[in-house]
DNA sequence: TTGTTGCTGTAAAGTATTCTTCAGAACGGT
DNA sequence: ACCGTTCTGAAGAATACTTTACAGCAACAA
């Protein structure tokens, strides 16, 4: 443990103090460290003292200022703050810190609790109310890369209910799927850095045929927001120069684990027949 | 209890921010509240923006300046640190403890701290240099669910490196893929719960045929364990009564990662073609 | 293409903060 | 009571910070 905080420091030349100086310092102690975030005027008024023994003051404890004993201070708060999850020392065995694993992970982690502090679970809820809905058509699709999490998240829903459809990811062919779509129809869609143009006409198509959007995107926000009625903004960056899709699959998954409890004896039904299908066709094994 | 944080107003307007307001709004956020008690300046550095956008920023957020914007968050921080029971753990707002979305990541982020304490990571440096090595064929392939993650590892791959072939997911197509594999070459088999068979008998075939075998699959491990030089156990257990590929998706970008540095050159060549050929279709818009 | 709108940064003006100097007050020792 | 030492604050100089005005630029619509 790093035992050199200011407060420590302070702790320490207390006897090296002048009268005054203590009455500061008690202020600044009693409750640190945000007494010592305000300006210099504040703390001294607070302390009832002038400002110079405050500058005098920071100067005995070795700063070179007032704003060096600030930035040190705002440091500190960094510290205690930031996560115990993230600071874990070492995650992968036998593996240096900088191992990619390591790294990557933290990012990762990382981006996990701040997407999760960004969103708001009635927009989760309000998805999810809309998913289950089962006279609404749910149609689904993604961009180049994000198709791939568009057809996870297909694959599972067409197990909790039905009228489900992928939108092909050849865009010539969505005109057709369009057609399809009328009031009160959810269209899911998936659009990540970069977006694409065609993405976004489709979603405004939709739009205008009254259809719900459903938008998955990220921090730096597809323009089919202005379509949208649920946008989930993920965190995507991670120290690769390509962007990280984990929180997109996180808030997928549980999207999805909310939809098949929502009507459990629907589902259960439903993953049973599947079952029974697959024995059939002898597709997997034990 | 008033929740009406600097944060929360922040999340509230995020509709009504221009680009670099987001981006700066980014900054602030990410660790809040801290970076918010430096200078304007300082801060505007950190997001990238000017300084008058920051001012813009907070003034947008009904605040008449600055040092009003400081002053509350000063305030905010002395509210949370001197309450006894700090609610920093809570990740999601407003939402109960058992809210899905915070049982589930739980259960997600435990899955990845558990998965990097079980994965050695010469296995994985393996992996890498199995999968850049330009002499190698890399044929890519996937389960009825897992597909999804073997064309997102695909998509990815392709950039990086040439010789990339994704094998179909119709099983009667395979035997002509395994005609082409020959000994050296590497196939990548994504296969969790429930295995399937026809997997297996393709692991075995390129196994046969002198083909290095990596497998994602779970922790239960697929018996297409037998035949493979690399093996990645993932965790997937999730409140759900499906599986979570989280941490199939994490080892899989981290491997990515990890290839795409590994010769950065090439790889930034082929990633501006691509850009170029993208621009020359007209395919994404800035 | 052209005009319009809205976003953004530069630069300069305005404002607040910090620091230094210096003089007066307090205290202790003689 | 006197002197020397130490402590303290008022005031202004120096510095840093914040805000405003304005112009360039890009995106979009006509």
């Amino acid at each position: 443990m790093l035992r050199n905080t200011v407060a420590d420091k302070l702790r320490k030349e207390i006897d090296n103090l002048t009268p005054l100086e203590k009455q500061l310092s008690d202020v600044i102690l009693q409750n640190y460290p945000v007494s010592g975030l305000g300006s210099i005027t504040a703390l001294a008024e607070a302390a009832n003292v002038s400002t110079p023994t405050v500058a005098r003051l920071v100067q005995k404890l070795g700063f070179s200022g007032f704003p060096d004993f600030q930035r040190t201070l705002r440091e500190e708060l960094d510290e205690t703050i930031s996560s115990p999850l993230t600071k874990r020392d070492k995650w992968v065995h036998n593996a240096p810190d900088e191992h990619i694993l390591n790294s990557f992970t933290k990012a990762a982690i990382d981006n996990i609790r701040q997407f999760l502090s960004d969103v708001d679970p009635k927009e989760f809820d309000r998805a999810c109310k809309l998913l289950s809905d089962e006279n609404r058509r749910v149609f689904v699709v993604g961009g180049r890369i994000t198709r791939t999490l568009a057809d996870y998240f297909f694959l599972h829903l067409q197990v909790t209910r039905t009228n489900v459809t992928q939108i092909a990811s050849n865009s010539s062919a969505w005109p057709h799927y369009l057609l399809e779509v009328s009031k009160g129809d959810v269209i899911v869609v998936y659009d990540v850095r970069r977006y694409e143009n065609s993405m976004l006409r489709l979603a405004q198509m939709a739009s205008e045929r009254k259809a719900k959007v459903i938008l998955f995107t990220d921090q730096w926000t597809s323009p089919i927001a202005k379509y949208a009625s649920v946008i989930f903004r993920n965190r995507i960056s991670v120290p690769s120069s390509w962007d990280s899709n984990i929180t997109t699959m996180l808030i997928t998954e549980a999207l999805l684990a909310k939809l098949q409890e929502h009507d459990w004896k629907n589902t259960k039904k439903r993953m049973e027949d599947l079952e029974v299908m697959f024995d059939r066709t002898k597709f997997f094994r034990k």
